[in-house]
DNA sequence: CAGTATGTTCAGTAATTTCTGAAAATTCAA
DNA sequence: TTGAATTTTCAGAAATTACTGAACATACTG
């Protein structure tokens, strides 16, 4: 590994950054240099650089392709494959963000959904679906709304996000707004994920 | 291990989960087992329920206390100590948004800002600068945005995510309206997150 | 077609992480 | 104090995951 001291301490995060989610140190640092790469790499760049074994970078690459994180290129003249990362770091945290939900959130929200059909028998059990109601409902509003501004344009969203908190100001306006205008409240949406206490407060047994 | 089939398939989803993410398997089951119970559990509850080792569930229990995602309490008359965790869903959401933010963002952010200060040498030293720029704006707008929607109330966060896109209509409204009042334009935030595009569109070289 | 360059697979090994039991430490009551 | 109840620590075992080299597969080139 001869790189630039600061791609160096880059690449070395990432990797460490990659083992504490679901992907591994190799993989971690195989996406970093190819991020900070000016031009598409092929596995025997990776190798010179990284020092793993020919056999690892191509599993790794694998991977990535699976995430939909790197493109695969070829270049005029060149029989290799080489790969880049989207030029947009946008792009990026979009595919990150679907992919994530696809793998992770869906399934998920798909147990949760299973579990709640079930009728319970005790106590106990009653008091676990109520939990897991809540739960739902907070991953499902999360969710939501993660898809819903991923519509927009990379422009607009920027706006939404350094709104910030302040949006819930210009919302409140709103709010009044329509009040006034309309003469009644603003309607609710189908789901309310507000914390249901139902099997929630109840004493505690047991001691 | 002898839970109800409900409670019992979310325990084994929920282990399986946290191995994706940093948090190995037992803790993500002792963590899913608290969240479902109806009373604060002790050690050897979770042992017997489990199946876990003593020493594992112990070891278990501290780290989640590092991620302050249980809360640790004495029942009247009985000596051992009792875990739960919070009541409401929302605030566990939002501990684990400080504590990731924590662990991983605000290192992440340093080491870029750190790497950021250094001249670069080359042009591929440049282009990699560049990228890690890029990044970091996003990172501290992703963040930042987290950071100020967790200052709102349970209700107006509720509020806000249920908007989702719808917000990005009102807000341009805002802001036409701002211009007409004003006669100017919105003023921008500090750092606009757009990306860069500088070191990006070069030629391709090496072929 | 033969030969070469490139990419993939996979069985075995290495490294890491998780888990356990036994011992030590702590806490509390008498 | 002593001793019982409880929790923690930690060295080693077990399990899992990551990595490698060599063999195999594929795709081009002349």
């Amino acid at each position: 590994m001869d790189l630039p001291p600061a791609t160096a301490a880059f690449v070395l995060h990432f990797g460490e950054m990659g083992s504490r989610w679901g992907i591994n140190r190799t993989v971690g640092q195989i996406y970093a240099l190819l991020f900070l790469s000016d031009r598409p790499l092929n596995a025997d760049d990776i190798v010179a650089s990284l020092g793993f074994s020919r056999s690892n970078v191509s599993m790794g690459l694998k991977e990535l392709e699976t995430w939909r994180l790197v493109r695969l290129q070829h270049l005029p003249g060149d029989r290799r494959e080489h790969f880049s990362t989207p030029e947009d770091v946008w792009q990026i945290v979009r595919i990150l963000a679907e992919e994530r939900r696809k793998r992770e959130i869906d399934p998920t929200l798909t147990l949760l959904r299973d579990v709640l059909l079930q009728k319970p028998s005790t106590e106990a059990e009653r008091h676990a679906q109520g939990r897991m109601h809540n739960l739902h409902d907070v991953i499902s509003l999360l969710t939501g709304w993660a898809n819903d501004v991923q519509g927009l344009p990379d422009e607009r969203l920027i706006a939404l996000l350094k709104m910030g908190g302040r949006v819930a100001k210009v919302l409140e306006a709103t709010d009044r707004f329509q009040q006034i205008v309309t003469g009644k409240g603003r309607r609710r949406g189908k789901a309310d994920a507000a914390p249901r206490r139902s099997a929630e407060n109840e004493k505690k047994k047991d001691a």
